[in-house]
DNA sequence: ATCTTTCCATACGCTAACGTATGGGGGCAG
DNA sequence: CTGCCCCCATACGTTAGCGTATGGAAAGAT
């Protein structure tokens, strides 16, 4: 008996950096991954457990609650996606169109899982709600910048970033052959000379 | 004893148009409602049963299962606001730039609680995600016809359709201040002008 | 080498919700 | 009046998930 016991090895042939023990940060991404493909109500505490080949007490060792795993998810997904598109338009530096012809590039790099994870949970929950509230209105204050910066009166610029941006939103949302998306953004920018001056 | 149980008379205070016993229509209204304003992971059936003064008894009556409710409430929302719009528009007559416009203000009439609610849902559930998918084709597809007959080519038109569309469906789900979304769109088509030929 | 801290396993209690089984009341037909 | 059928109440059984309590192993500290 005791010596069946003593075979109990924790095998972990996962693609874990760390055999041993996992950090906050690891159930994050777990978390993360769950909350992109199956939405937020799906992220729950021993599911994710098994998924990582441990037992919920490690979880409550790291995380008061599950609603702190969603919190951390939220905040990492916030410091990870927010800015890093802007970063990336502004380190390279360059005139403000062809900064902008770069952000549209970006934009569609992402296949949008997580954010349209954490949209559809921000329909019935204030949390993310406020949160998406702020990231949105820095993406459009940004881009609307832009357009200002490329020349049009702050009204023309703060439409113009609007209908780029609801249309990135609703492709996302909408969202069928995301293959095609870039192609048919790009046709709605050239179709309405979104970067030309009118009149 | 028995003559305290003799007393147990069902009180129904509420504001139901019969007194006596429901129907499968009331448990969808209050399950719609729900869904509208706390998402579909809120309609439950035991509080749905508390909150129209019965037991789940009554609705496992009614419905073989939660599942069951959640499709029919979808049905109902289908047939009930996909083509009301439409048909709406279309009874009055006029030219295609007049129904465009009668198109415009009245999509922005509905709040879009029950619309947003259900995008949310689709997200992580295919069923309402593939009813969700042919409402918006067939959406899309009635805008782009009224601006054919507006006079522009069926690409120009596929493309203002869907701007118009892309517009609306990321000004319900950003939605903050939905008193000014009306505005909001309006000054895009005009920027834009969404109903004018260019060149 | 012991001691302490860090991290996790195990076991438990608890609740909300699903779905079922069964009985009963109340109207309606005959 | 009697039986039947529609609609609902009640009572169970069951499951999944949350959060807690406690012990214990492994690694670092002194």
């Amino acid at each position: 008996m005791s010596r069946i016991e003593c075979l109990s090895i924790r095998y972990r042939m996962e693609k874990q950096k760390d055999v041993s023990r996992l950090d906050a940060q690891a159930w994050i991404r777990a978390g993360a991954q769950v909350l992109a493909q199956s939405g937020v109500n799906a992220v729950k505490v021993e599911p994710i457990a098994k998924q990582l080949q441990v037992t919920k007490g490690s979880f409550y060792w790291h995380f008061k609650n599950r609603r702190a795993l969603l919190e951390a998810i939220l905040h990492d997904w916030v410091a990870a996606e927010t800015d890093r598109v802007i970063e990336q338009v502004e380190s390279e530096g360059g005139s403000a169109k062809e900064k902008l012809l770069r952000l549209f590039e970006l934009t569609v790099q992402d296949d949008g899982q997580v954010e349209r994870a954490i949209r559809a949970w921000a329909v019935s929950d204030s949390m993310p709600a406020e949160v998406l509230q702020i990231v949105d209105q820095r993406r459009l204050n940004y881009t609307k910048d832009l357009f200002v910066a490329v020349g049009f009166t702050p009204f023309e610029a703060l439409v113009r970033a609007r209908l780029v941006y609801y249309a990135l939103v609703a492709e996302f949302m909408l969202s069928k052959e995301p293959e095609k998306r870039a192609d048919r953004l790009k046709e709605m920018r050239l179709q309405h000379k979104i970067l030309t001056h009118q009149d």
